[in-house]
DNA sequence: TATTGTTATACTCTATAACTATA
DNA sequence: TATAGTTATAGAGTATAACAATA
């Protein structure tokens, strides 16, 4: 029997800790600095969030939603009631199930989401100016992890 | 006259764009599951970055840390007087100027990190199972480069 | 009975503006 | 005058608890 599971990455272990570390330090300025960088000064970085979930999955239901941006059902009631009034999202009935509801975004917010985009160009292009063309690699090659960390 | 700066990595454009994407979202949702598997429930992440700030410069004036930790002064000076009164800091008269003060960690602060580190240890074990060594490696590599960027 | 979503309410964290004390 | 820190106040975002409708 095995307790490789429990007892993973033996030969890094202390370098895992020390990233966990600088990951958890990191990930928590680096969110505040980006709702001070918002795209939209009237989208929070949720709702810019579930608006990037939809245009990746299509649709969702309001609970689907809230499962995945790790939020309490309450809340994404709001967000998603906040993004309808904007004109972001759709909201239809379930055609399976009348308890839920179907969201999917507007052309409006495919719109948005490419002026977004070439908004964030410019960040990274100041950010450029900070990072060497190695230091930008590793982040390359993190970014897909970071992604599966957030999900798991 | 040169332009590069503001045209950089041009051979990785498209990647570095998608890599800040992935970072954006991945901080957001991070930062929400770190808010609540909080090591301390009754410190903030905030509190906890501010300590371990602390716990790598020594001591800070209240000004220094809000720009270390991308706050604004009235903020600082409230998370120290909470942490203060938890007794995790001490706050002393700054030698050489009268309006500053100077914040260090107690032995209470240090202890308390200590558990800290090894209560997150026992939250990376349980990502650990979900990532394997060549993801490690690139979380590792990226870890560095990910607080440069919070500071930048 | 269990589940999906909503309403009502309160809390936590942060910001801005105005103030005090010192440089 | 400028700077460090504080006080007072307001706002954004989220959570919990209680509820309605449907499965």
């Amino acid at each position: 029997m095995s307790y490789a599971k429990y007892m993973p990455d033996l030969s890094h272990g202390d370098e895992n800790d020390a990233a966990v570390n600088a990951l958890r330090s990191a990930v928590m300025r680096l969110g505040r600095r980006l709702k001070h960088q918002r795209v939209d000064e009237s989208l929070s970085p949720t709702e810019m969030s579930v608006l990037g979930t939809l245009a990746r999955c299509g649709h969702a239901t309001p609970g689907e939603l809230a499962r995945k941006e790790h939020v309490q059902p309450p809340s994404m009631t709001r967000i998603v009631a906040l993004l309808e009034a904007k004109g972001l999202v759709r909201l239809e009935p379930h055609p399976d199930d009348r308890r839920q509801k179907v969201v999917s975004q507007t052309e409006q917010a495919e719109a948005m989401l490419e002026e977004s985009r070439r908004k964030r160009n410019v960040w990274l292009t100041s950010l450029a100016e900070g990072l060497d063309e190695d230091e930008w690699a590793k982040l390359r090659a993190a970014a897909p992890v970071l992604e599966k960390l957030a999900h798991l």
